[in-house]
DNA sequence: GACAAAATATACTCAACAGTAGATTTTAAT
DNA sequence: ATTAAAATCTACTGTTGAGTATATTTTGTC
């Protein structure tokens, strides 16, 4: 029958024979929710069972829908892959590209920088972690594409480092790999974090921005800084 | 034809018609090595493409081998999986167990055991890549094999922590989940290493154990401690 | 309510791959 | 040299799963 949709039930309608315009609004709409609530059950499939093990029949089977419904919103079962995984670097860059944009001290953005992007990071957990294990099953192509913004994304890092140090705001001294480091960090923190499964969010949030600001030695975070973190 | 040996060749052969227990032993002795060259392959093979997306025909291809040869060796695929999981655990758990029998303060104990199976997982990287990346692909039994000798890991670990505490020689406090950030340390270590890219493998220690001390409270590694460790 | 178009399903194809039965070669001892 | 056993291969089976051609249902429009 119809594509299982979110537990919110959306009966809601406009009855009205309004314009189409409208009519056509909404059909856009529900395609993108199609789309998504089979990145969903995917993500969750991959996440638990690996790209290999798991069937698009089962992605199919949890939507209550078929294999080609699932075919007529994307080209391959790879295709699937590369959305998942380049969900996770599009809203770690959009996050980046935003804290950068608002003014504040080359600190204040590299806390904001550790504390939204880790937290995107935390929440968006299963699709780092999809990407991580799966990269290599990526065509060069979809590859390549996810890769690039992988790249701005340490580039502006550590240009941001840079900015800082000739500020003044961060220690001198050779930066070079900073950047990946603090990558590196934010891509581990799913791991820490269900693996420890007891800290809160918010507390592995703290330890992260901690850790970056040792890392580049940018001294400690003050009470007034934390309060200001939610 | 027959196996792919090393390339250390090994023609040698004791020639003259020597006791029976003698060819046994080198019987046994091939047997080992083959079934040693088929998890050597294998795991490059895993860690390159995921267990999935490897076939057992690929292992035998490299080995100049057929697939049937592998079937003697292995009762399906699976047992290969596990072995190759195995290893890297069993191995680390070795070292620790050396490190904590040799005497010393507890300090050197953590240091040691910080060095020791820090250079282990490294040099062992794919065996513990994969066994995080393909962990819940082992059936039952497997998995509760190795399950309980990393658990028997992490216990030990953690009485490290406990007697050097009672010892005086670590900070007091709550320390009921440093065995599992030490254990995290340590499992995170290949990729630490290999995304870098960069740091030599004594750096990338060295700042293992630097982190583990500073994780339980038991100060810095001084520079005599240092000029131990090679 | 008829009809075109869109959405979705049924029922298949084809290839890849794990695993195996049985033939063939190699080894080693007499 | 002969022969039994061990090792290895050839050639197969059965299944699974990605992807698709075609039928059916649903939706929207007149």
């Amino acid at each position: 029958m119809s594509l299982k949709l979110d537990s919110t039930g959306n009966t809601a309608a406009d009855h009205d024979g309004s314009v189409k315009s409208i009519k056509r609004h909404l059909k856009k709409e529900l395609l993108t929710l199609k789309r998504n609530r089979i990145l969903e059950e995917a993500t969750e499939l991959f996440f638990d069972q690996g790209y290999s093990g798991t069937t698009v029949d089962e992605i199919a089977a949890r939507l209550q829908v078929t294999k080609p419904f699932i075919y007529s919103y994307f080209k391959n079962k790879e295709a699937i892959l590369a959305a998942i995984c380049e969900t996770g670097i599009s809203e770690a860059l959009d996050v980046l590209r935003a804290v950068l944009a608002a003014k504040g001290s080359y600190r204040d953005q590299l806390i904001q920088t550790l504390w939204q992007v880790g937290d995107m990071v935390i929440v968006r957990q299963p699709c780092v972690v999809i990407y991580t294990r799966e990269m290599k099953k990526l065509n060069p192509d979809d590859a390549q594409r996810i890769l690039s913004k992988r790249s701005e994304f340490d580039q502006r890092i550590a240009k941001l480092i840079d900015d800082g140090v000739k500020a003044g705001e961060f220690a001198a001294g050779p930066h070079a790999m900073d950047a990946i480091w603090i990558g590196g960090l934010i891509s581990w923190l799913p791991v820490w974090y269900s693996a420890s499964g007891k800290l809160s969010k918010k507390d592995v949030l703290f330890g992260l921005v901690e850790a970056g600001l040792k890392l580049i030695g940018a001294g400690q975070l003050t009470d007034l800084e934390k309060a200001g973190l939610n």
